[in-house]
DNA sequence: CGAATAGTGATCCATAAGGCTAAGTATCAT
DNA sequence: ATGATACTTAGCCTTATGGATCACTATTCG
């Protein structure tokens, strides 16, 4: 259960950004190189590399550099974290918490 | 929808951080106190008061002050928008990129 | 009334994020 | 061998984030 939390620190903060929301959308496609991917956008290389860096770190790509290309893939099985955590939020909220659910029940009573 | 990407920043910022998704799960099980949430949390009550003004900011929960108290309600809706996002992702490398877009984006309109 | 409770407001601080430029390295093409 | 290509590295800058404190208002309780 806590294994998710570092893990969704980054990724969570790797989805936060429209650049690299794009970058994914991008790769969702298919493999693409550094220069590829970077021109879309109306900024420097190394500007944009950081954005590489970060959503290789949260390990939502990988990237490969291969001669002086450096290929990035997406890695379809980091998004898992992601629906576990929605998952577990709304298993929480349709109550199928054994115990839990009576407290529920009372704060959400007094809560109305 | 541009509208839509900054609600995203919003949101998975939101995510991103460990107490605030701490919180959502608490009150994923129904409603609570600032006093009551922040309880578990070794941190000041302005520090802690910081991130339930970012959640209600992006609008993942609401608040209401009846007396001196202040209540907080998770908004499950708002949840739809990183799944549309996640659908429309996925949609990407599955390869079917036209009306599922289309469904998820009109979802997320009628959610908000 | 007076005291405890529940939350606010106003700083302040250190670090991280996201952008830039300028210069460097390693390939590849000719 | 030279030059273009495709990154990389190293700084620098500004703003945002996540924490703290101290002082403050507004309710509620005895």
């Amino acid at each position: 259960m806590d294994h998710y939390s570092e893990q969704l620190d980054g990724i969570f903060q790797a989805l936060a950004d429209p650049t690299r929301r794009a970058v994914l959308a991008r790769l969702g496609k298919g493999p693409a190189s550094i220069s590829d991917l970077a021109e879309p956008f109306d900024m420097a290389l190394p500007s944009f590399m950081k954005h590489i860096h970060f959503l290789e770190g949260s390990g939502l790509i990988q990237t490969r550099k291969q001669g002086r290309v450096r290929t990035c893939v997406i890695e379809k099985q980091r998004f898992q974290a992601v629906e576990a955590w929605l998952s577990q939020q709304r298993s929480l909220w349709e109550g199928r918490t054994d115990r839990l659910e009576q407290f529920v029940t009372k704060a959400q009573a007094e809560g109305d």
